[in-house]
DNA sequence: TCAACTGTCTTGAACGATTAATCAAGTGGC
DNA sequence: GCCACTTGATTAATCGTTCAAGACAGTTGA
């Protein structure tokens, strides 16, 4: 199998999706900038779907590589991690000039009856990236009260990157982002100190 | 002006919409609904984005009589007012199997490039929805702490919600939901308390 | 009182463009 | 010769939009 000509779609497709969205990207946008043609991704793909679902496992399989790692070079503190992977979609946002936002995101809403299987890659890619930042609240130890639930807390963090997105995008102001960022801020300083204050009174 | 057929036109495209997203919606679904013909849809808008146009300007102007007001039948706690607002979200999500989100979020996320009037519209459609929720935080009077920014809360909150429908939608997982909507409350709990030792301590 | 006119809205066939998808004929390495 | 892959013209369907013709209500003028 020719994986080159594969590979070449399925990055295209990503950053078409991530750019225009799944319906706004046609075949021909596809076939356009891979310089390949419609029978070759019809001998790899049997529909515009299975393009979406290779981007979505391409995601999923690659979050660590191409969302993690590169935004937690050099951090090695659990909690600066959860922000410097918040600062990332900041700064893609501001690069893009509002454009990029959470590819995933983009697609979890614009779909309104995906396949099931595509719902499902949609859901693996949330719940991936929940458990990456469960794992720096994990390892940010006492330093939170014992009694959290740390994967609410983790689904928490998702839902304000994907909402400060969404906002600062809408309006076109890295404010919002950055206000709802200093929000959650403040609520894990809350968190911290009332462990603190735990340990102290112990 | 026969207001009757636009605002035949205006509605059916709000529930379509909301079904199904703004692309996959054909003007012949619109027209099959509403059992008008093409040439009187094109007789009142120039064309399917000003359809657009009048329904986010019928959701901008409808927030108080179509959300606000029936959300907040018999709520007078201003607390408890964003939470009932919350609740009619949760409510519409279980009742529709996880379709009817929050029209406004699936649009800002689905229009990548969207005109600048409609931009516009769905960015006044958040800030009148913030609007109604810093009211009630500023209702809450000192029962928050007074430095509190109310404007960057109540962002946040509509940010939550986002968030959490995003979520729940596509893990079709109300939990998900629940979680997020608890963690906010533990947090207002915590402000509310802050507020209240600070008197206290006076 | 009635006929003619005016402007608003309706009808529905038709248009060109774009869409995802097909397929028969190739190409080239093994 | 086999098989994986490529080429690119072609397809049927669907898209948003157009338009000429007509229906209807209200106004005008004699």
């Amino acid at each position: 199998m020719n994986a080159a000509t594969r590979q070449k779609i399925v990055m295209a497709a990503m950053e078409l999706f991530w750019a225009k969205g799944y319906q706004s990207t046609s075949i021909a946008d596809i076939l356009a900038r891979t310089q390949v043609h419609s029978g070759s991704l019809y001998h790899f793909f049997p529909g515009k779907q299975h393009v979406l679902v290779a981007v979505l496992e391409a995601y999923r399989d690659g979050i660590e590589q191409w969302l993690l790692a590169p935004a937690w070079a050099g951090v090695e503190d659990p909690r600066e991690r959860i922000f410097a992977l918040l600062n990332g979609y900041r700064t893609q946002l501001l690069a893009s000039d509002y454009a990029y936002g959470c590819p995933i995101g983009n697609l979890a809403l614009e779909l309104h009856e995906p396949d099931p299987e595509i719902r499902e890659l949609l859901a693996a890619n949330f719940s991936n990236w929940v458990a990456a930042i469960e794992r720096c609240l994990v390892a940010m130890g006492d330093r939170v009260a014992p009694g959290t639930d740390r994967r609410a807390l983790a689904e928490f963090i998702l839902t304000i990157m994907e909402g400060a997105i969404m906002q600062a995008r809408t309006h076109r102001d890295i404010g919002l982002f950055d206000r709802n960022v200093g929000v959650l801020r403040a609520h894990l300083d809350q968190l911290e100190s009332a462990a603190k204050a735990r340990v102290e009174g112990e």
